[in-house]
DNA sequence: CGGAATAAATTGTCCGACAATCCCATTTTG
DNA sequence: CAAAATGGGATTGTCGGACAATTTATTCCG
């Protein structure tokens, strides 16, 4: 079981790539070794259910247990793993029901962010946020799904930055971590990339033409829409056979029993 | 400057209360030495802008650097404090803007829990509620500001476990703990109290009502109002002669600079 | 007085050690 | 044979010390 370890020692970075004189080393090996760590779980490098062990981290970085440790506790504040005292982190795995939630709260707030985007926009941020539109429509042509997501977050951040609003940024930031992984993996299903496309040039359309109440309901129906998708490839990916009879349930979100 | 030595001296608690075979020594120190730090920090005790040094922790609760670092890191993703590497954690200073930030957000997130809280609730969820209502009034009859605002939180805390979404409630409570202390200082002023409770009469009326509409009315109404009451209190403390003549700007936001 | 050199304080990182707890498999027991 | 007990190995919890890197405070000099 040292697949993991093979991951984690490909994430390793070289301490400094400038050798001539570069100044700003500003960062400290502490968050070289977190941003590794969270990139590899975002994009799915290390898949949801994992145990990430002290020793595989110090290991797999060349670090001490003292940063491995502080790592831990960073990744489990930001949720990205569940964590027990004397038992450790494992890489969160999403319920259904806690990705409904989380789609359902993105969808507030990215409604908020949208509104306060048009509020503040000039006539370069809308070419900026068209600009932002074709880059993902391109991307999806080429059916780049990680460009596609990449894209699509870093847009959210625009709009954020250009509304003003950090807040709402920083959620959603972390909103996003939390499901990226599930995103890449659902826009696998055939004809999704088209529909969430579809979905991109709909609010594109609405942001152009300034008009608000248009860009606001295309933004939900696409987020909508896309934690749709993403609920069913976790349906297909989890029961293939078994017919699922719960879900409608008050839900103490039972994680859908995986039987070897 | 060892005010915040003896504070966190207070904080110190007996590593265990109850001698007699009792299971459950489930929580690590780590964790009581966040929760108490944490606790400090959002109800007051703990002063925006200080610095929390490694040294104080250690001595403060008689713990290792190991542990110290470590309840650090834990601060500072939850953003509880800004941290910079070889600088240290300062407790967080909230500037105007990302105080109406904040609040905006948990306009959209609490109208979303309302809604969800009166599509689940049951009769009994109801008369709960107005037993929260009639809670809030009479903490509030007594003067009591730290009991309102901690019944309150466990008023939201409740809906939010109604509606079945804990992501809203994750998200929620770390927004709170940021803005908590401001939410006391506020509670100061004179009159604040009664606004208050005059918008938890409107909120519980619509929910006793099952009046969606009304209900998501009254909390948005309410939340925003107590927004405008902390930034009013904000004013009078920072700049109670200089004529504040920013505000409306794209605001990058400048800390309102206090000169000795 | 301003600025440069120096000292002190603080954080970054590593190491080693040992206790506490959990996990798992084997053995013992009913 | 199943269930409970046990025992060892792995993992986390916590401590202490050490030294480098960097920031912050202090001192000294032109």
């Amino acid at each position: 079981m040292d697949g993991l370890s093979r991951i984690l020692a490909q994430l390793r970075t070289p301490a400094v790539i400038p050798p001539p004189a570069a100044r700003v080393p500003r960062q400290v090996e502490r968050e070289r070794v977190f941003d590794a760590v969270r990139r590899a779980i975002v994009d799915g490098s290390i898949l949801p259910g994992t145990r990430l062990t002290e020793r595989e981290l110090c290991e797999g970085f060349g670090i001490s247990r003292t940063i491995a440790r502080e790592v831990i506790r960073m990744l489990a504040a930001e949720k990205l793993g569940d964590f027990e005292p004397h038992v450790g982190l494992r890489v969160a795995e999403l319920t259904r029901k806690r990705v409904r939630e989380i789609y359902q709260l993105r969808t507030e707030i990215e409604t908020m962010v949208v509104r306060g985007f048009l509020d503040a926009a000039t006539e370069v941020d809308i070419d900026v946020a068209r600009d932002f539109g074709n880059r993902m429509l391109t991307a999806a042509r080429c059916d780049d799904r990680t460009a596609v997501v990449e894209t699509m977050a870093e847009f959210e951040r625009f709009m954020a930055r250009v509304a003003d609003n950090q807040i709402a940024a920083e959620v959603l930031a972390q909103l996003n971590a939390r499901v990226n992984m599930l995103r890449l993996m659902a826009m696998r299903e055939p004809g999704q990339i088209e529909t969430g496309m579809q979905g991109v040039r709909a609010v594109i359309a609405g942001i152009t033409a300034r008009d608000t109440e248009a860009a606001v309901a295309a933004v939900r129906t696409f987020v909508h829409r896309s934690g749709e998708a993403v609920l069913r490839h976790m349906d297909r990916q989890t029961q293939p056979t078994i017919p699922p009879s719960q879900e409608g349930k008050k839900s103490h979100d039972t994680p859908p029993g995986r039987p070897a």
